[in-house]
DNA sequence: TAGATTGTTAATCGATTAACAATC
DNA sequence: TAGATTGTTAATCGATTAACAATC
């Protein structure tokens, strides 16, 4: 039950992940173990209870969750069970990418409209909607609801722009632009720093020794503990 | 200095953060204290003393760190003092996108090839690079190094493309599909799952009560901390 | 009913921060 | 030298796991 207790930011970010397992259930089965979850998350059974008592009691004992239900009420808790707008900040190829990316949709957003400061791609039309200006980004924002921004734009560019949306009213930001943002504690950013992501792979491609050990194969596999 | 101590992920996590100011800092400025460099980064002096010091000690007493060489020390940890080769597998409009991004070409990535199962694409040139048919991805890494991978197609090709990668001899995979991948325990995988960080930021758009309250503004400032 | 499985608390584990001797 | 700042250990904090009473 709903304690009110603070929930840690880290419980948050693992609930996108129940979604998308969830996602991938519905219509094939009525209902789920916390176990279950947990074997297909690669994740224990503990975590995934606590995780979601934070919200409620959404199961019941002897039986475990309801599919439909827990799918519908994590939606909910994660705002996607109202329609979400939002536009895109950077017409680049990266933006044009996201712009056309079926799974945003798919999860309730719909993109409402891309801005760039390039002569080239202004007015051309994107999944069907068109590149304006990024002069008009005011006026635009003035009179179309939108909630959040995507920025795919150069990290030169991305502190500005940030800075604009948020005096427009902009209410989160997803950035990938390979810089970090101070904008008010209001307006909550999460990053998609590609480059890092590559790095932090790079990093054990080079230096986990189970890696290179085409030669060196005296790994011991019982030290490889997984999660439940 | 590197006590044989086991590096926990979340350092390694950290390092690309680290190595990506310091190289907004080089030619800059020649020398940089763990306080400064907290500062930039939004963490602790302390965190940044403890993480570097897994690998070894790379600063002076009274001096701070010397920017040219730990930008490069965390290069060599990262892996990225030597050329690295990687292909991606998914010629749509994400995979096209990272074929064309700069940045990874900046940190020593190389494109040497791109796959995909569409006829139309086959053939078409991107960013220099050919686009192959994905029958040939094995014949064509027995004849080519390559390290690591980009996953950019639907979650239902990406589980059977990975594992062709893996039996070809890939190092790493970076994958960008929105499903979670069952791989050797040898084969390091980041996932990127664009619509899970989306969601993160809709809840707190949706939950977050400073993100709402235009009507109730009663919040307590004192309670925000900031790290230092 | 008996078996299964939740929600929750306590125990454990790991990560962060604070403190400070070492020393440039 | 005196001031600054590291590297490292100890203290604190937070997250995960284990255990189990509650109950479907």
């Amino acid at each position: 039950m709903n304690k009110e207790k603070q929930i840690p930011e880290i419980v948050i970010e693992r609930l996108p992940r129940y979604y998308r397992c969830l996602r991938q259930m519905r219509g094939v089965q009525e209902k789920v173990s916390s176990r279950e979850l947990a074997r297909r998350l690669s994740t224990s059974a503990s975590q995934v209870r606590l995780d979601l008592s934070y919200f409620g009691g959404f199961g019941l004992q002897g039986y475990g969750y309801n599919v439909e239900e827990l799918y519908r009420r994590i939606g909910s808790i994660l705002g996607v069970d109202r329609p979400r707008r939002y536009l895109i900040a950077g017409a680049g190829s990266l933006g044009r990418a996201i712009a056309n990316y079926p799974v945003f949709l798919e999860i309730g957003f719909e993109l409402a409209a891309l801005f760039d400061v390039n002569p080239d791609v202004i007015g051309s039309v994107i999944n069907g909607v068109e590149v304006l200006p990024v002069d008009q980004l005011e006026s635009w924002m003035g009179t179309h609801p939108v909630e959040a921004a995507v920025l795919t734009l150069p990290a030169e560019a991305a502190p500005d722009v940030a800075d604009r949306l948020v005096r427009a009213g902009i209410r989160g930001i997803l950035n990938f632009a390979p810089c970090d943002l101070q904008l008010p504690d209001d307006v909550p950013v999460k990053n998609i720093h590609l480059t890092d992501r590559l790095l932090a792979l790079s990093y054990w491609i080079s230096n986990d020794p189970r890696c290179q050990n085409r030669e060196k194969p005296e790994v011991k596999p019982e030290k490889i503990d997984r999660k439940n």
